[in-house]
DNA sequence: GTCTATAGTATGATAGAC
DNA sequence: GTCTATCATACTATAGAC
């Protein structure tokens, strides 16, 4: 991890099979497919790597790490609830600006790839997101700048729903960015589509 | 279609075979998997369907017809925008609840299924659903009900993915009903999150 | 309507030469 | 670091017996 013998290779690979995990899933994407897009044979993927799994594995774990050092850094601020929810989406939207392959990797292979050993820490990520947006929620109906009526379980559901889903038709570089993407949103979320 | 010589064993079998699409994705159900769970043998399998794409097709094509078939029914009413925005949310999340199987494959599989072309009018119905939902936002617009300074393609997007992707943790029979949580989910896209 | 048996193909992974 | 060659396995689908 840290000093590894060639990073530079090993980093393109993983670039190259991200690519199309994120484009046909994890499971539609063979050894070969990553090998003929690196330009090489199958068999000298696994100079690099251990395993298909292995690969997925650093590319998951490599951005959670970040992402989530992102949101303790919310949590840790001493921003007012608004401001640290609207980071919260802002961040989540960057995510998927600069992470795009790993965001629908997520989305889309997580639910399988829990069913291994290996990769119950995305559960663990799971939970610990949950437990971002749930703060972030009840901080704000305790500060009085959310409505007290609402089921927090389900507006943490249609939140976080909403956001990541994005990934699924976001494309960096299109007609609207991230930011004003995650703007549009976060009017919709707070004040709602009603007039008045 | 109209006079299967066993309609009771081929429903059955369809049955089955979407539940198993359901849970773990199209590509990664063997027609194995399908033959267990029904009790008989894979190449008994191909008595009834072509194809596993027949099984498939068959599945969402049928599932689709009734749902299309419910947002005409809204179109063609005479209801206040805010009314039939409502009744589209509702309708949507009772097919979520009452086909979970059919939405479950159609939000995991459908980007998938369309490279084929026999699939092509899965395309056809997600352009289909667009034209529905900015129908009825437009209207709302036009009528002063909803906010007027709203993207509404991204305002589309956000109440479609919401609300479709729903099907990933909502289970029928849990704890809240599928109309209590549309009932929640449309009282938060109206009116925000933010008290005031 | 289901079974037996199998064809033909694709997959993840390995061993050893270069 | 990549190639050649290949193993063992799993897949969709078919043919014909019962």
């Amino acid at each position: 991890m840290t000093a590894e013998p060639t990073p530079t290779r090993r980093e393109e690979l993983l670039r190259i099979a991200a690519r199309l995990f994120a484009e046909k899933g994890f499971r539609n994407t063979t050894v070969r497919d990553i090998a003929d897009a690196a330009g090489i044979l199958s068999g000298s993927l696994y100079h690099h790597f251990d395993s298909k799994e292995s690969m997925v594995d650093e590319i998951l774990s490599t951005f959670q790490e970040e992402l989530f050092g992102q949101y303790d850094e919310i949590l840790a601020s001493d921003d007012d609830p608004r401001a640290r929810l609207e980071r919260a989406v802002l961040v989540s939207f960057d995510a998927i600006d600069r992470h795009h392959d790993e965001v629908a990797i997520f989305q889309n292979d997580a639910a399988y790839l829990l069913t291994f050993d290996r990769f119950a820490y995305l559960g663990e990520r799971n939970r610990q997101s949950r437990e971002v947006w749930m703060t972030l929620l009840r901080s704000g109906v305790d500060a009085g700048v959310l409505r007290d009526d609402l089921d927090l379980e389900l507006t943490y559901r249609f939140i976080r729903d909403t956001v990541w889903v994005a990934v699924s038709w976001y494309r960096p570089g299109g007609r609207r960015t991230h930011t004003e993407i995650a703007q549009q949103y976060l009017s919709i979320l707070l004040e709602g589509i009603e007039r008045g």
